[in-house]
DNA sequence: ATGGCTTGAGTGTCAAGA
């Protein structure tokens, strides 16, 4: 089984991406984030055509997450449980006996800033709400843009980032609490290459340059992290016409 | 040098991303 997470920055701008990718990797289970558009807008034909089933939860202009998989998922679910969002961040559903939790983890804009105490209480209360899921569903797959760079290894230059968003201590404490839960970062359950990344800026020719950081993950509960055989960040979409600023993140469970 | 692109909204140019 293979479960993969892209934030595609517009799933109406990149779905031609997103087809392509599905037909070459062939994944089971595709979470989207940052797809943009309102539920009436998901292009579920479409992607149904590429013999992908679809659960989506999204807004305008903003946020906006799905699943995508090969057989139909059931008992979706939306948000984070006991916390009131009206930012779509949050879809969960189960497939082929594999809990799957897609997440698009706020930003935080800076350290400080209403929009990171914003960031840290909601990740509070993800770490509250896994916790129970977690008893309900030993097999828990928790995929998606967490915006943390867990370590300075995930980050190109972590003198000029200390203390930053997306690496200060208080969302690395917040990290440290899930894989606290029992919910592995798969990444580095292997042997990976130096300055490994996930998204690269736009700007300064950040991805010709490799100056990115790695903030795009797939924890794995431990009956899962026992079967995991590989995971690898692609980073050929990355070099397409008008990619996203994201690569996908794909692992394989042996299932 | 707090910008450098890209997107969506909407038709000016800004907010937001990370």
């Amino acid at each position: 089984m293979k479960i993969a997470t892209w934030n595609v920055n517009s799933l109406k701008v990149r779905l031609p991406h997103v087809l392509d990718w599905l037909h070459s990797q062939q994944p089971d289970v595709l979470c989207l984030q940052e797809t943009k558009q309102e539920d009436k807008a998901f292009p579920a034909d479409e992607l149904a055509a590429a013999g992908y089933s679809s659960l989506f939860s999204g807004q305008k202009t903003y946020n906006g997450v799905a699943i995508l998989s090969r057989t139909e998922a059931q008992q979706a679910s939306f948000g984070i449980g006991g916390f009131e969002d009206e930012q779509k961040r949050v879809i969960s559903a189960t497939t082929n006996g594999v809990r799957v939790v897609c997440l698009y983890v706020p930003n935080g804009q800076a350290v400080g800033s209403d929009k990171y105490e914003y960031k840290l209480r909601w990740l509070a209360a993800l770490t509250r709400w896994l916790r129970d899921e977690l008893e309900q569903h030993p097999r828990l797959a928790v995929l998606g843009d967490f915006n943390i760079a867990p370590e300075d290894r995930d980050i190109y230059d972590p003198v000029a980032w200390k203390g930053q968003v997306l690496c200060s201590d208080a969302e690395r404490e917040a990290f440290r609490a899930l894989t606290g839960l029992g919910l592995q970062d798969s990444f580095r359950l292997f042997d990976q290459p130096q300055k490994s990344y996930s998204w690269w800026d736009y700007r300064m020719m950040a991805f010709r340059r490799n100056l990115g950081i790695r903030i795009d993950h797939i924890l794995l509960s431990a009956p899962l992290a026992a079967t995991c055989k590989a995971c690898d960040i692609d980073r050929e979409p990355r070099k397409l016409e008008r990619p996203s600023d994201h690569a996908p993140v794909i692992a394989t469970l042996e299932l």
